[in-house]
DNA sequence: TCTGGGGTCCTAGGACCC
DNA sequence: TCTGGGGTCCTAGGACCC
C-alpha cells in the first residue's frame, strides 16, 4: 500500500506558518513577476479565484482589501519543504518524494490494521512540528492514493487520511471522481473522453483495456491498470536530471542585446551551478527567447538556438561563453523581449568527461573548473559575490517584480539552498 | 499597463543503414 | 508502366505533471 502525504495549499501554508494572522483571510501566492495565482488558501478558493489566472485580473480584490497577496518566495518554501520530508522519511524506510509538497511513502512494513492510526500520527507531527497540515491517501497503486487524497482533503471528517483498501471503496470513489482530475488524465484528453461519454473514473475504468490503449496508448493503458489496483507507476529512482532550464519573463521588455546578455549570463550560470551541485556536465547548451505572446500587435520572435560543446562541462566560463554565442547568432533588433532562458542537456556523470587527446584547452578548463568551485563557495542561491563580467551586477532578483514578498523566516543567509 | 517556471515520457516521422 | 523489406537512431512536438 502507498500513503501519498501532500501538503494542503503548500506555498500559502508557508506564509502562515510565519504570519499567523493570515490563517483564516483568504490568501493567494504569485507566480515569480507577480504574473499569475500559484497558490489558493481554501478561502480564496471558495472566493472563485481559479489556479493560474493573471492577478491583474483579480487586483481589486487586494485593492479592496478582501484578499491578501504574497508575492513567491522559493527559498522558503524550498525550505519548509525539506524540514516536512525529512519528518516523512524519518517515519517510513521508503519514500519518494515526487513534487516540493507531495511525497508517495511506501507502507510495507506497517501492520495494516494500523496505517489510518499511523497516518493521523503523521499528520499530527508534520503539523506540530513545521506547522504545515497535510492530506494522506491511502490506496494500493500510486493513481488510487491521489484519489483518496481529494477525498482526504475534500471531506473534514476523514480528519486528513482517507483509505481506499477494498473494491467496495475503490468503486464508489471513482464513481464520484470525474474522468479529468485522474493523474495521468490532462487536460486535452477528458474532453475527448467526455464528449464519448465516459465522465467519471468508473466509466473510464469499465471500458475495455485494449481500448484505451488504442486511444490514449501505453500511458493511458497504465493509468487504467492503477484505478484497477494494480501498481504500474514504476518506483521513482533518484537519477541525474536529463534537462535543466533556468529561464524568467521581465517585468519590461529587453530590446537591446547588451541586457539581454547580462540576463542570459545569469541564466547560464544558474544552470553551470545546477550542473556542479549534481556532479554532472553538459554537451549542449540551448538559448530561447521570446517576445510577448499576449501583445497581438506587436511583432513576435521566439528564436532557439542550441550550441554543441566540445567537451561536456559546467564551470561557469564555459556554459556562460556557449550561451552568449547562441544568443548573439539569433538575436535580431526590433523586439521587445519579454522572457529568456538557457537550457542545458546532454548531462553525464561529471566523472565521465572523456577529454578529447588534442585537446588545446585543457589547461584552461581544469583553471574555469575551480575558479567555478571557488565562487560556489561564496554565491548563495539568491546573491551572487562572485560573478563573471558579462553578468549583471546586483541581487539575481532585480528586475523581476516581487510587490509582497515575505522574509526568509526559516533560512539564515549562508544556509539558502535550492531545493529540486 | 499587467499573463510563471521546470521537469518527464511517448510518438511519429525522417535520416540512415544493410 | 513497373520501384523491397526491415532495422536503428534522432528529433520535434505533444501530452502530462507539479
Amino acid at each position: 500500500m502507498y500513503a501519498l502525504v501532500d501538503c494542503n495549499n503548500f506555498f500559502v501554508s508557508c506564509e502562515r506558518a510565519f504570519q499567523p494572522e493570515l490563517e483564516g483571510k483568504a490568501v493567494v501566492v504569485l507566480s515569480n513577476n507577480d504574473g499569475c495565482v500559484v497558490a489558493r488558501s481554501n478561502e480564496s478558493k471558495a472566493m472563485g479565484i481559479k489556479m493560474g489566472v493573471p492577478f491583474f485580473q483579480i487586483r481589486n480584490l487586494s485593492d479592496s482589501g478582501r484578499l491578501v497577496v504574497k508575492s513567491s518566495n522559493y527559498v522558503l518554501y524550498g525550505d519548509i519543504s525539506r524540514r516536512v520530508m525529512s519528518i516523512l522519511r524519518s517515519e517510513a524506510p521508503r519514500l519518494e518524494v515526487y513534487s516540493i509538497d507531495e511525497a508517495f511513502m511506501d507502507l510495507t512494513g506497517v501492520d495494516p490494521a494500523t496505517h489510518r492510526s499511523f497516518c493521523l500520527d503523521l499528520v499530527r507531527k508534520v503539523r506540530l512540528w513545521t506547522g504545515i497540515p497535510v492530506s494522506v491517501g491511502i490506496a494500493p497503486s500510486k493513481t488510487l492514493a491521489k484519489v483518496a487524497n481529494h477525498f482526504a482533503k475534500r471531506y473534514p471528517g476523514y480528519r486528513g487520511v482517507c483509505t481506499i483498501d477494498t473494491d467496495e471503496k475503490r468503486i464508489k470513489a471513482l464513481s464520484l471522481t470525474p474522468v479529468g482530475d485522474v493523474w495521468g488524465i490532462g487536460r486535452r484528453v477528458a474532453p475527448k473522453l467526455e464528449a464519448m461519454g465516459i465522465r467519471t473514473a468508473l466509466d473510464f475504468v469499465n471500458m475495455p483495456r485494449e481500448w484505451v490503449k488504442g486511444k490514449l496508448g501505453i500511458m493511458g493503458a497504465r493509468t487504467w491498470m492503477e484505478l484497477q489496483g494494480s501498481d504500474a507507476v514504476p518506483r521513482e529512482e533518484l537519477e541525474a536530471r536529463k534537462t535543466i532550464c533556468t529561464s524568467r519573463s521581465f517585468a519590461d521588455p529587453i530590446p537591446d542585446l547588451e541586457e539581454l546578455s547580462l540576463r542570459v549570463s545569469d541564466f547560464a550560470a544558474i544552470c553551470a551551478r545546477k550542473l556542479r551541485k549534481e556532479n554532472t556536465a553538459a554537451g549542449r547548451v540551448t538559448v530561447f527567447m521570446f517576445t510577448n505572446r499576449f501583445r497581438d500587435d506587436l511583432p513576435q520572435y521566439y528564436p532557439a538556438l542550441s550550441v554543441p560543446l566540445d567537451v561536456p562541462a559546467n564551470s561557469n566560463q564555459e556554459i556562460v561563453n556557449a550561451a552568449l554565442k547562441g544568443l548573439r547568432a539569433i538575436f535580431k533588433e526590433g523586439y521587445g523581449y519579454k522572457k529568456a532562458g538557457v537550457i542545458v542537456d546532454e548531462i553525464i556523470p561529471e566523472s565521465q568527461i572523456q577529454g578529447s587527446l588534442f585537446d588545446e584547452n585543457a589547461e584552461m578548463r581544469e583553471r574555469e573548473n575551480v575558479i567555478s568551485e571557488l565562487m560556489d563557495r561564496f554565491n548563495t542561491s539568491d546573491r551572487s559575490l562572485l560573478r563573471l563580467a558579462s553578468q549583471r551586477p546586483g541581487h539575481y532578483a532585480e528586475g523581476i517584480r516581487r510587490e509582497h514578498c515575505s522574509k526568509l523566516f526559516s533560512t539564515s543567509w549562508d544556509e539558502m539552498i535550492e531545493v529540486r
